[in-house]
DNA sequence: TGGATAAGACACAATGCGTATCTTATATTT
DNA sequence: AAATATAAGATACGCATTGTGTCTTATCCA
């Protein structure tokens, strides 16, 4: 029996495998390190000399979920399709995409732990909230050089149209292109144009 | 030493005071029968007698509080305040104040269970919603008929003014009425008025 | 005052935690 | 290819918590 045992990279990633198929399975709540050890075929001793905790295996995955799926940075992925209506859909599409891949169990667990008070997320969230406020502001600085009338909004404001994605995957898990396109016009246009 | 044990009423009340002392101390995911029993000064069989789980104790303990602070039901405490800013502006205070008075740890930790698939809270939840629509329409309606442009929205905009509320409740933990007021005019009256 | 009721004390097997130690497979260096 | 270093796996320890069960004892109420 030769080259039977995982190691590095091809080990870790069985073990975020078996964590998420667990996540789902079970709930974050209910994820011990026993049954990852068991569901990825490696011993216990492994998890702990990587992880200190289970908090610290959780966002190792996120990190690579979210970094899989907006492989580059948002604001490089956005694009200019002629209309702002066109560009937030464009937007929260994309934005959806991340926490569909995620996964909505994962999501509330980050959350959890927020609401926890653990401050290794909020420094995260406050970068990723800086990031996306950038994207916002050159979304409406595009729409007001084609001459659209934009109105002026603080920071906050901004970070609405994440904040609406986020809210509806923590509580519906499901969102939909209907959805998404309910959010622009019935909320986003009014708040981010004069008409 | 006589009437030194705690029944009925009493033993719950200092029970629920443990728990919530406990979850604001180690946070509801650290959270053990044990410690509040001890806290509480009562044994783990009381605990396991009235509550199968600590879901179950979290859950008495929300019901509990939110009836303390919404005494009445949320639509029998709106004012009419002669423009839908102030009516607004008084909505979201009062709702705020259930939240404040629940506190932000319990808050996130029904979040978490919500995330998990609990399927106790949506259903809970699901009434919330219903009603707070309701509240939305009377507000809206109250505005009409003094003669402001009112849009046409869906259930889910309805819904806006009690998200953003428990968004930031769930991410900040701190919400001031200088925020409450940025959320009315910069968010709730462009979306839900013409201008 | 006596019986009903509920609180409290204690014991149990089972499970998970975090740590430590030892063995063994795989990779790297010489 | 052999020697050495590195990392994976197996196992065991004490401790905490769980859920259940049983017995005792305080408190309530008729």
């Amino acid at each position: 029996m030769k080259n039977t045992r995982k190691r590095g990279e091809t080990l870790v990633e069985s073990i975020h495998d078996a964590a998420v198929k667990l996540i789902r399975e079970v709930g974050y709540a209910n994820l011990t390190f026993q049954q990852i050890a068991k569901a990825a075929k490696t011993s216990r001793s492994v998890l702990y000399r990587r992880w200190a905790n289970m908090f610290d295996l959780l966002m190792e995955i996120v990190d690579d979920r979210s970094s899989n799926v907006l492989g580059g940075q948002l604001i490089d992925r956005i694009e200019d399709t002629g209309t702002l209506r066109g560009d937030l859909l464009h937007l929260l599409t994309l934005y959806q995409s991340t926490y569909a891949e995620i996964g909505p169990e994962i999501l509330s667990a980050v959350l959890f732990e927020i609401g926890q008070g653990n401050n290794k997320v909020p420094e995260a969230e406050v970068d990723a909230a800086a990031k996306n406020i950038l994207v916002m502001r050159k979304l409406l600085k595009n729409a007001k050089s084609r001459g659209e009338k934009i109105r002026r909004v603080g920071d906050i404001t901004l970070t609405l149209p994440f904040n609406l994605i986020r809210m509806e995957n923590l509580m519906y898990k499901k969102v939909d292109s209907k959805r998404i396109a309910l959010f622009v016009d019935e909320i986003l246009i009014p708040v981010f144009t004069m008409q």
